[in-house]
DNA sequence: GTCTATAGTCCGATAGAC
DNA sequence: GTCTATCGGACTATAGAC
């Protein structure tokens, strides 16, 4: 694995423990076991290596979940298996932690990553329910677009959740009560 | 307003726009507008005054909650009012947010506040489910602790969404899908 | 391309005058 | 109780040798 990688694959991991303004520079030579010159070498700033990790973290969750979607058999299975699927409870979502540093909302090109994972997520599922509904599946008087949005908000809420109980149960609590709710949806 | 009452305010307005770790003491000094003798004087340190400032903070937040639910008619009532209560939006939660700063996490007196005030909603809203279930206003088939879990997780979540999305349309399609999923939930 | 040395700033906290 | 001065260390970034 190339010097540049290494630099990549450390800022990742340091970026969904410690977050933006919180890792440093140093920190991520250190873990990558390169000098202060390679990095800089390599990525003009903080900013920029940040900005190349969020792009790669981004398109790799956006390419993942959409094999995991497009996989069950039904729309309603694929909407249960977002919210089964296993997640990292404690360690919070990648992406989604970063919305609390100002830093990183203050500046487009670390933002923007996450903007559009987060929307894409939203658009998969609501083409799910929607194709749901004209199957059938799923009752037609709900918005499509409000009940995706509301699935991802329950994901990202449940990380939350978790870290603050430190207790991945508070995780699993959390979606067994959006499973609840999305029984709710099927026709009947 | 005192030297200590004006310390505790600054910290709390910057605690929820910056977090624990991006606020420094100056900070908080300048914007009490008081030298860094009279904070240490009031606070032993950084950590001490935080947790002071997220106990604080947790206890308003628990009170007006608790005022809020009480008011509604009926127990469907009060879970859509939790969730259709204004909020900023794009400011987040200012106890929710603190969950991604590790330094608070590792912080028992930085954490309780949070995870006791994240808890305490949770309780609020799985008596009120409950209350439903026993008057048949509310289905019987579902687990009252897990969806009030996913409930609180719903309005953690659409803060995370309207700040990715830098736009509070994000939260308030969070809460249309929430209030389509809860519909779901009542008898027919 | 990679390294070490160093610059200049800000951090959290303490000392001590008033 | 409040202030200013200051400590020792960490921060992001640059310089320049190899």
């Amino acid at each position: 694995m190339g010097t540049r990688e290494r630099i990549l694959d450390a800022t990742a991991d340091l970026l969904w423990e410690r977050g933006y303004t919180a890792t440093s520079p140093q920190a991520i030579q250190l873990a990558a076991g390169v000098g202060q010159g390679s990095m800089y070498h390599h990525f003009p700033s903080k900013a920029a290596l940040a900005a190349a990790s969020l792009r790669d973290s981004g398109e790799q969750l956006r390419r993942s979940t959409a094999e995991l979607l497009r996989t069950a058999p039904t729309p309603a299975d694929a909407v249960l298996a977002y919210l089964r699927t296993p997640r990292e409870a404690l360690r919070g979502c990648r992406l989604g932690r970063m919305t609390q540093d100002v830093d990183v909302l203050a500046d487009e090109d670390l933002r923007s990553p996450i903007a559009e994972t987060l929307t894409y997520y939203q658009g998969l599922l609501a083409a799910l329910l929607e194709e749901g509904q004209r199957v059938g599946q799923l009752r037609s008087d709900f918005s499509a677009t409000s009940v995706a949005a509301t699935l991802v908000a329950i994901i990202q809420g449940a990380h939350v959740l978790a870290r603050a109980e430190q207790a991945p149960q508070a995780f699993e609590r959390v979606v067994a009560g959006a499973v609840h709710l999305v029984e709710g949806l099927r026709t009947r």
